[in-house]
DNA sequence: GCGGCATGCTTACTATAGTTAGCAGCAGTT
DNA sequence: AACTGCTGCTAACTATAGTAAGCATGCCGC
């Protein structure tokens, strides 16, 4: 399983370093407006290194690409899968004083074993603040 | 710079978990899923370490969840895609999320994301019974 | 000729992603 | 009680992502 990744690199830098081109910049000036080191982008763009997601965001800002294009380059989005893109707005009513666990826990569509791994999320997020 | 990244990988580790669970995985029987190790999953879940692109591929597919969902999770894609486990058809007729969404959009006790997190899991529940 | 000033690249280093070995706790058996 | 066999986690290590300093080339004005 270790194999395709040499060729994903690969295209990864080649594409990157077109779209670098593109725009006119010089590694130098990607580097600036990324916030990384201009050697760095050297090796990426040559296939050397696979660049982390953090990476990935501040170039794809930078070159106006969609994180999409630049991660199906990266090999992670194979196709194409349908999205449901439900951007709900939907309900904004603040039920005030009525607390998650409980709401969770009255949830008729959850089994019990949902109902405790949601809530054992919920707390270690609450933990972590 | 080091800003928001944590509280992304706390979402993001929370989301993994959160399928695993409801998947009735441990992180054994998930590590040797993905061929990686036990223990970094571990501190991936627990928002210690921001998994690389192939990680993250490697979860996605074991746990049967859309790339794109893990990655904007991840914090890499703004947009909210719902997650597609390639089971989309049982239909509940008791709508039962409202209050449950509600309670944690207004829980006070988490940030942005991590009642984003939250919210996708409890729906890909709803979704995957 | 020389001196700046770009370009991309190499070397040597630091930070972090990821692994191997092992520990502590809990449930079920005999 | 002690023994399996499971759970998740910690510690110490290795591998790789990412940085700082500097080199070599090419181009332009003097």
């Amino acid at each position: 399983m270790p194999e395709p990744w040499d060729t994903q690199r690969e295209a990864l830098g080649a594409f990157i370093r077109a779209r670098r081109k593109l725009a006119n910049l010089s590694l130098r000036q990607l580097a600036e407006m990324t916030s990384l080191s201009n050697p760095y982008l050297s090796q990426v763009e040559r296939g050397l290194h696979q660049p982390s997601v953090r990476v990935l965001k501040l170039i794809s800002d930078a070159l106006n690409v969609s994180a999409e294009t630049l991660l199906a380059q990266a090999g992670l989005l194979d196709g194409d899968r349908s999205s449901a893109t439900t951007r709900s707005g939907t309900d904004r009513s603040t039920a005030p004083g009525v607390n998650a666990e409980a709401a969770i826990l009255a949830d008729q569509g959850l089994t019990d074993e949902q109902k405790n791994a949601l809530i054992t999320v919920y707390r270690s997020m609450l933990r972590s603040v």
